[in-house]
DNA sequence: TTCAAACCCTACTTCTTTTATAGAGTTTAA
DNA sequence: TTAAACTCTATAAAAGAAGTAGGGTTTGAA
């Protein structure tokens, strides 16, 4: 299930992109725009700033915009950045990879390659789902 | 990602597949066999049988064996009975439907029909591993 | 009939994570 | 210089996960 930090950051970034170009949003707009906290706002559009999906402006009449094209922005990116892996174990994760502490050997691990399957599958979907085909719904 | 309980109830399973056909397995031997704590492993296999994916003997001698068939017995039904909901958000599940308190209007949410595609992608990922199948490997 | 083995059940504790909130700092345009 | 707005860190409250404790109940056999 996604964090309700993610889902946050999914209602933020669709309402980013469903601006004018060259549009600059303030977090209190977007707060009230898509009904998340402000101040939770706050943390997450940084978070999205330091992985380069919005750019922001500071000072008066600053605030954010879409960095990455709208179609190059995918849920699995956003899932990653918030959530971590989309495994549903880190020894069957590709970017979060960690051995299980209580496994003997990996390779006589029964679970691990079903999970990798079931990993390989849910990843090309979230990846096929960007904010453009969001918000074009 | 999975909980801890339901990579135990996967380990639990997966060793009562591996035994021979009638065999009945006490708790402190699976718990030994797969590297579970005992009375957490108690509780699991507990909430197993009153899944009916397993059926137990009380009493002296008594223990635990599969009651479906091992091919019946697939991720989504076990993620879905420890961890519950597949989809990645409620208002996009199947089993554990529930509406999003901040979505004004579901059929106007951007997010719910694109979780719903990832969704069927999983489930069908999810329901295509079994326990027999991850035996064989 | 008694006893021990083993399942059954509930409550509790501890730890971590999530979901925020608070408040001060920094930058910028007018 | 000031106000608006982003930036950053710390803290708090609530929820959930993971495991522990301690009985209760059932059953087979001596």
């Amino acid at each position: 299930m996604l964090s309700q930090k993610t889902k946050y950051a999914l209602k933020a970034l669709l309402y980013l992109a469903q601006q004018d170009e060259n549009h600059i949003s303030r977090t209190i707009e977007i707060a009230e725009g898509a009904s998340i906290p402000k101040k939770f706002l706050e943390q997450i559009l940084l978070d999205l700033k330091r992985g380069h999906f919005v750019g922001s402006k500071q000072g008066k009449f600053g605030g954010y915009y879409l960095l990455k094209d709208k179609e190059s922005i995918t849920l699995a990116d956003i899932h990653r950045l918030f959530d971590g892996a989309i495994a549903l174990l880190p020894c069957a994760s590709l970017n979060f990879y960690e051995r299980c502490s209580d496994c003997v050997s990996e390779s006589e691990c029964l679970l691990r390659h079903g999970l990798m399957i079931i990993r390989d599958e849910t990843l090309k979907a979230m990846q096929g789902i960007t904010i453009a085909s969001l918000v074009k719904k």
